[in-house]
DNA sequence: CATTCGTTTCGATGTTTGTCGATACGTTAC
DNA sequence: GTAACGTATCGACAAACATCGAAACGAATG
């Protein structure tokens, strides 16, 4: 039962599992590995998504209601969800429906693993 | 003249010089400096690139020269170059030519200050 | 249930990116 | 200087991507 509400928060509509990799300076990385540590810096590498990321953490409770994105970024509406679904795809934002709103909070452990394989 | 060597290393064909930024989680990134920092992830997120920063970090001396890669990596030679040159621009590795042959380093300090920033 | 309103999915479009063959550039060796 | 060889640039093309408007979906509210 824990252990569902776990995994639940790890495969729930995600592809990637987890920042996957030894550190990028230490060995070679296989073919497989590449492209799975490719496929998440890919997901941050967009400045409306880092932007994305930096919003929902500088706010108040830490979760974003995205109603208020599009103003915020001047992208249209459809545009923010579809960025908003990368992120959560690569894991590192997650999804979380209140009512009719959709609020998203960060997953700092996938951005700190990311950074610690970048940093050895 | 110590400060022209200095910059010298860093803008040399390069159109980016720092790793940019404040802490990602530290408070709502500029425009400016969320593109900034996307173009350093994208010189990142790619597969062969990974592979490349990876293979020279693994080798012998630290250094690698272009020569081998086509083959270990099964791409062409102008595509090896078109992702070394990705690289060098980013400031992820530099290039020395030595006689005939190019050599690649890295430049793990820049890895380092990119994954604190992840970090936070 | 029908309406409203927030969100995702779909279809289309222009841009960026990875890739290669051909060619130009630079360095060494003769 | 010229030939040989490693590397970068050019031109072209296909695949991937960001973006938007329109339409479909879903949750609350009357």
């Amino acid at each position: 039962m824990f252990l569902m509400a776990v995994s639940d928060s790890t495969t729930t509509s995600e592809t990637l599992a987890v920042p996957c990799c030894e550190p990028l300076l230490g060995g070679e990385l296989s073919d497989a590995d590449a492209s799975e540590l490719a496929t998440i810096l890919k997901a941050l590498a967009d400045p409306i998504r880092l932007r994305l990321v930096s919003i929902i953490a500088a706010s108040a409770n830490g979760e974003v209601c995205t109603c208020d994105l599009p103003a915020l970024l001047d992208r249209s509406q459809p545009t923010i969800s579809h960025h908003l679904s990368q992120l959560t795809k690569a894991g590192i934002v997650e999804r979380e429906q209140r009512g009719k709103w959709a609020w998203f909070r960060l997953r700092p452990e996938r951005l700190s693993a990311l950074g610690a394989i970048l940093s050895d």
